[in-house]
Formats: structure tokens, C-alpha cells, sequence
DNA sequence: TCTGGGGTCCTACAGCTG
DNA sequence: TCTGCAGCTGTAGGACCC
């Protein structure tokens, strides 16, 4: 999907299509999610510090997430690729792998030409959004083919001019190489696919070590094996807070650690697992991240036992000038416990870590209006009908109110308190709505969007 | 300027065991 | 009995991805 928030938001909210949209971290330290095409053309883009977003591009609508909404956005473009394979493999709520052999939908260039530009028309027909296609022989081509071929397109590599087309690219083209692999080759001289493999294998494994040297190795001369994998096992579960000021009240710091535990203990149960180590992440005020970690005899989906193990390993970690980040993970899951087997029976086993305690931190208590109604989120007025936060502050929240199938619409400011407002469900993009999936008739372009 | 959250995989090293 | 070694497990950190 083509900077998929960002469009989602764009098609929710007439007033913003064609306008530079930012949606991430709201708070101090937030970051970048994904910024829409219009407000790339300013630098910004994913991952880029919030602070310095608004600097590049101070016009911009500011939004935050509604990953809820996205994941059901998600499902139904998910849906559609598993009419086309059972050989799915999401790598994200936004892109996924398919297997068009495995599901008879490709048997030659023309039939699989054919899919991708049915199966982007069926994506804007059921969605509203676009979507782009990128057709190979492996999944690192397509990968850069679907990459090649944003915003809006589709584009094939056909079978034999893979390296020609790979020779010239840099490096980091290529999926798994990242700054600092990048930096690593740039230093060796190599900058270009053609001087990966022309380094050879040898140097490569010297370089980079062994695993990393022979897939780069593989990936240069287009050689890439990998199937399309279904169905993929959970290996680890965990949660983590980045705070927006330091916490230097050690006190507070094992309390937020006890809460994350707990945390990370419902979603760990939620997804029917239980685990044997326990991980610890701290990171401090220079940015200096470490992790402790501590394996049971069994694995455990115990609250109490996780907040205990957290704490155990809390007393490892000098803390001293404040820590920005905490967090806690769970690996080495199984879907039985320890307690299961064996004391379960003395009634020890703590039942359910419950919901986020009342007392929560003071900063949460005191919820300032950004928190209680972030921008972007969808709203109700009982007078004024449906529409979304655009701001808030100073005791007001600033609301426009239009729906995915209106015109923009007009602006009205309400006290944050004001009875008559209230948090809503997003409206479905289409007529179709969330859920309902249909397929679009073979070569039916077009957009549904009412 | 000041760096999220949730993951995966790899490497290195230490300690244990046969 | 001692030594060397291979293989495994646990731990910590780093790189990468979306």
C-alpha cells in the first residue's frame, strides 16, 4: 500500500487529500510513521524525529495513529490476496508476499500481469486506497519491483534481466543492508549490486561475517530461494514506553517496570502463549540501550512471576541520570506453562494482571487535552454530526466536522469537557465498509468512494 | 535535531557437559 | 585423571525491517 496511514487518513478526511499529511508520535519524542507523498516533497519521511517534521514542514496536518482502524483496513486487502493464493506472507499491515503460482493465478508473464493489475483495481474498488505490485521470480525482485513501482503502479522484472537490472543499484537496495551494513561495504569500496558480487564470497563473509556474507552474496547475483511462508510462529512477545520527560525516581521507574509486566503478560495471554525468559530493556538518558534477561525453568504466563523476574533483573541495572525508554519481553514461548504442570492445583497461580491500574502514572492522571482527544482520532458532536479532532489545547478541542463521502468540512472549537462530544468509531472509505471484502469483477477499476 | 514500537535474526562469548 | 574439543544453552548486544 502507497504511504498506507497517511492515505487512510487522506481518504477519512476530504480537507487533506492533495495535502501534506504526517501521522506518528504526537509527544515530544515522537517519530514519523508515514508521511504522505505531498509532505515527502518537504524531506520529511518514516522513522525521522517528529520535532524535526514540523520544522521541514510546519504546515502539515499533524495525526495520530488509529492502528485499530488500519489493521481492519489491512484484513480486507489481506483477504482479497488470499483469493489470489493460500500463500500469503504479510510482512506488515501493509505489504505482503504472494506465491501466484502456488495459487494458479500466474502460470506465465501475461497471466501474472494480469492478477497484479486485477488486484489493484479490486484494492481501490474495496478500499479506496492504492496499491502497488511488483512481479518477480523471487522475493527480494519483487520486493524492489513493488518499490519501483510506488506510488500507484505495477511493475515486472522479467526472468533474465535480473542482473542487469541489479547491477547499477546501490547497495542498500538491497533488503537486509542498512546504514550501518551500508557504511561497512562504502569503507571496503563497494557501492554498487555489481561490486557486492564482484567482491566475491569470501570477502564478503570476511567482511560481514558469515551469515550475512553469504545471503548478500546470493542476493547479489539475484539468487534468492526464500519461499513464501504462510504461516509464521510468534518468537517473542513485548511491550515498551518511551517516556516523555526521564524518569530518575527509581521508585517510579519499578513501578512502570511492574506495569509493563503486566502489560506484556496480557498480550502474551491474549495470543494464548507463555514464555521462559524474561527481558528487561532500559535505555538510559544518553541513549545508551541495554537488556537484561533471565530464563525460568518453565515457561510462565503468571503475572506475578514476570513482574518479579523484571524487578530481579531492575537491580542489575544502574539507572543513575535517568532512563528514557523501559521495557519487557517474553521469548521462548510455548502455549503451555510451567504452572499448568505442576502447582496449579495450590491455587498460587495469579489469575489475570487485570486492567492498567487506576493509579496510574501522575502525567496519565492528569491527561492533557492532546491525550484525551488526539488529532486525528474520529468524533461525535450530538448536534453537529460526525468529524475528527484537529487539534487541542488550553482547555478547547478544535473539531472539523466531514465524513469520508462529504465535502471538507467547516471547523467548530468546544470546550474539552463539553457533554455533548464524544469519541467515535471511524466511518467506513467505501460504500463496501470494513469487513465485507467482496470481489470486484475482473477489471473493474474505479474507485467506490461515495 | 535528537532519535517509536514491535518484531526477527545474527554474532560473540562464557559456562557446562559428554 | 587430565586435557582438548564439540555442541549446547544462556546472555548481551547489534543490525535490520516496517
Amino acid at each position: 500500500m502507497d504511504a498506507f496511514f497517511a492515505s487512510v487518513e487522506q481518504a477519512s478526511k476530504p480537507s487533506l487529500r492533495g495535502k501534506a499529511v504526517v501521522v506518528g508520535g504526537l509527544g515530544p519524542r515522537g517519530v514519523v510513521a508515514t508521511a504522505s507523498y505531498e509532505a515527502r516533497v518537504f524531506g520529511v519521511h518514516s522513522a525521522m524525529p517528529m520535532a524535526q517534521a514540523r520544522r521541514l514542514a510546519p504546515n502539515a496536518a499533524y495525526l495520530a495513529p488509529r492502528f485499530a482502524f488500519y489493521r481492519s483496513i489491512s484484513d480486507q486487502v489481506m483477504g482479497l490476496l488470499r483469493d489470489l493464493s493460500p500463500l500469503v506472507e504479510p510482512l506488515s499491515l501493509d505489504e505482503a508476499f504472494v506465491d501466484l503460482e502456488a495459487g494458479g493465478a500466474a502460470r506465465d508473464e501475461a497471466s501474472a500481469r494480469l492478477a497484479g493489475a486485477r488486484l489493484r483495481a479490486d484494492i481501490r474498488t474495496v478500499t479506496g486506497l492504492t496499491g502497488s505490485v511488483g512481479l518477480a521470480a523471487s522475493k527480494m525482485l519483487a520486493k524492489i519491483a513493488s518499490e519501483q513501482a510506488k506510488p500507484d503502479g505495477l511493475v515486472v522484472i522479467e526472468p533474465g534481466t535480473e542482473r542487469t537490472l541489479l547491477g547499477p543499484m546501490p547497495v542498500r537496495t538491497l533488503p537486509g543492508v542498512g546504514p550501518a551494513t551500508g557504511d561497512h561495504l562504502r569503507r571496503a569500496g563497494i557501492h554498487t549490486v555489481d561490486e557486492l558480487a564482484e567482491a566475491g564470497e569470501d570477502e564478503l563473509v570476511r567482511l560481514l561475517g558469515r551469515a550475512h556474507g553469504h545471503a548478500l552474496y546470493a542476493m547479489a547475483l539475484a539468487r534468492d530461494e526464500r519461499p513464501v511462508v504462510a504461516e509464521r510462529e510468534t518468537k517473542s512477545v513485548s511491550v515498551e514506553d518511551t517516556y516523555d520527560v526521564d524518569i530518575h525516581d527509581r521508585v517510579r521507574v519499578g513501578a512502570e517496570v511492574r506495569r509493563l509486566a503486566d502489560r506484556c503478560v496480557r498480550r502474551l495471554r491474549g495470543a494464548g502463549l507463555s514464555g521462559r525468559t524474561i527481558v528487561l530493556k532500559v535505555r538510559r538518558y544518553d541513549f545508551s540501550t541495554l537488556t537484561r534477561s533471565e530464563t525460568l525453568r518453565g515457561p510462565t504466563d503468571d503475572p506475578a512471576v514476570v513482574r518479579e523476574a523484571a524487578a530481579r533483573l531492575l537491580e542489575s541495572v544502574d539507572t543513575t541520570g535517568g532512563v528514557r525508554l523501559l521495557g519487557v519481553g517474553v521469548s521462548g514461548l510455548a502455549d503451555y506453562t510451567q504452572e499448568d504442570l505442576f502447582a496449579q492445583a495450590a491455587g498460587v497461580r495469579e489469575e489475570d494482571p487485570g486492567e492498567e491500574p487506576e493509579d496510574a502514572s501522575a502525567e496519565e492522571r492528569q491527561a492533557p487535552a492532546e491525550r484525551r482527544w488526539p488529532a486525528g482520532h474520529d468524533v461525535r458532536h450530538a448536534a453537529h454530526g460526525h468529524g475528527w479532532v484537529q487539534g487541542s489545547g488550553l482547555g478547547r478541542v478544535t473539531v472539523r466536522f466531514e465524513t469520508p463521502g462529504s465535502e471538507p468540512g467547516r471547523v467548530r472549537t468546544f470546550r474539552i469537557d463539553d457533554p455533548d462530544l464524544e469519541p467515535a468509531q471511524p466511518l467506513p472509505l467505501t460504500a463496501r465498509g470494513p469487513g465485507k471484502g467482496e470481489r470486484a469483477e475482473a477489471g473493474g477499476v474505479g474507485s467506490a468512494r461515495p
